[in-house]
DNA sequence: TCTATCTATTACTCCATTGTCATACAAGGT
DNA sequence: ACCTTGTATGACAATGGAGTAATAGATAGA
């Protein structure tokens, strides 16, 4: 049986560097825009609204967590989603989001019945 | 159809707030100790070799993002894990992780394989 | 009541990361 | 050759978060 002491340091760091990725709203704003397929820079940068320093610097983060993959086109660079994981995880936690709300929307109605007449 | 502009802003924090909880290895090491069960501070205390203060930080966190539950029994706080989600992604994460390891390894073998003779 | 134990919180330092600016590099077109 | 466009990188300031030490509060027991 696993025990919690069990799991080495290496794979918990891992795990949290993988979640760091997802941690960046600008970082998802770009998976987001990736979704249809492969953009270049440029093509990202207009969609963002931000510097394009700092796009190639996000995508040199989810290209080295090995969550993009990068294809040269004579000046251009474009990127593209190679591991769809990432989409499945953010739709479990968007879903699970979700979920939370309704069920605060469910307490609200339930507080307003009790408080009728 | 769902356009990359038509997801809101405070969704994207919202999810990007959520994989924070999970990108840090005390608060992975944390949740691994709930996974038995509920427990009280001074015990991951005591199991993480960190300081009571930095434990209760990082569970207030996470009692903050809705993933622990706590409960009071005299002088001691109870926390367990309620969203379950959390474990669903580890697997998922940990799995893909296993996944390209072996392939790492794959691309080794196949390299010994074209070096032979 | 006094003490001991357990937990939460504050103030603080330290480290990591984000975003920006400027620059360097590469490739195409004129 | 020159210029333009697209991309990557380094330096920098600003921000945020982790960890620690000290302290306060709460509860059980003597």
């Amino acid at each position: 049986m696993k025990t919690a002491e069990s799991v080495p340091t290496e794979v918990v760091q891992q795990v949290a560097e993988y979640f760091g990725v997802l941690s960046e709203p600008m970082r998802l704003r770009l998976l987001n825009l990736l979704r249809d397929g492969e953009k270049c820079v440029q093509d990202l940068v207009e969609a963002t609204q931000t510097s394009q320093a700092n796009v190639s610097k996000h995508l040199k983060v989810m290209l080295q967590a090995g969550i993009l993959t990068r294809r040269s086109e004579g000046t251009s660079a474009y990127y593209s989603v190679t591991d769809d994981l990432i989409f499945e995880l953010c739709t479990l936690v968007c879903d699970r989001l979700a979920s939370r709300i309704e069920q605060q929307a469910q307490y609200f109605r339930a507080f307003s019945l009790t408080s009728k007449q």
